[in-house]
DNA sequence: GATCTACATACTCTTGACGGAATATACGGT
DNA sequence: ACCGTATATTCCGTCAAGAGTATGTAGATC
């Protein structure tokens, strides 16, 4: 029973380019902060706060490692988030600032890999 | 070659109500604004300045006939509105205050057929 | 327990969104 | 020319979002 509201609050999260800089990456599996900041190159204030924003409205989950906040999109999405996460994917694909964040994140593969066997893949 | 800034403008179409409410009625064809006033039951003002942000960020066209303004989904679109706008129709299925306003503009119907004449159907 | 790292929160400022009341414009009919 | 209908715009007040600076907190290390 999805209702206007949570339909709302999706495209509330989705109207800001950080936030879809945010979500663009985070398809490609988890992440902690650290890793935002190299791939988008902006403040840890102004990342931090859009995850917050993000997490606030259940666009993404985050769980701790010892130091680390590690951000994912959640493995349970209501139906409207999942069709809307599936269209930003659609759109994304021919932008040049999606793509760049992409391949900046391919670079940092090797830095990351320990963070797939904490959180068991994706 | 979708920009990222054309996609924002549609998600911030998208996050308010009153909008949302006049982008799935205008899926079922073309309208002019007393029948958005009738259908949502809104003051005129609202409705014509939410159709006014609309028509500024390229996702409703109008054209004048007589004393009316005939609002419409542009019939040429970019591929993310189209994608955004079918993710739409499929996330408002079930919820009920899109699902009213479709009935009462089926209620409407009688009073509006003029309009299909007028602008060449759907 | 001092310190470092990783991250979050509080505070302030600026800007844009939204709503409503009042007013303006555009057109048709008399 | 005047009036009514349909719609847009202007003005004003309120409120939330976004950015940046500074500060707080949690965990690891020594």
């Amino acid at each position: 029973m999805a209702d206007c509201a949570s339909l709302l609050q999706i495209y509330q999260c989705l109207c800001d380019e950080t936030r879809l800089r945010l979500l663009n990456i985070l398809s490609r599996g988890p992440l902690c902060v650290c890793h935002f900041q190299e791939v988008l190159g902006e403040a840890q204030v102004k990342i931090s706060k859009h995850l917050g924003y993000l997490r606030d409205k259940g666009l993404v989950e985050v769980t701790r490692h010892q130091n680390w906040m590690i951000y994912s999109l959640p493995e349970k999405r209501s139906p409207e988030l999942d069709a809307n996460l599936r269209c930003l994917q659609d759109c994304v694909q021919t932008d040049r600032v999606f793509k760049a964040d992409l391949r900046r994140l391919e670079a940092l593969r090797p830095k990351i890999g320990w963070l797939e066997k904490v959180c068991g893949g994706e």
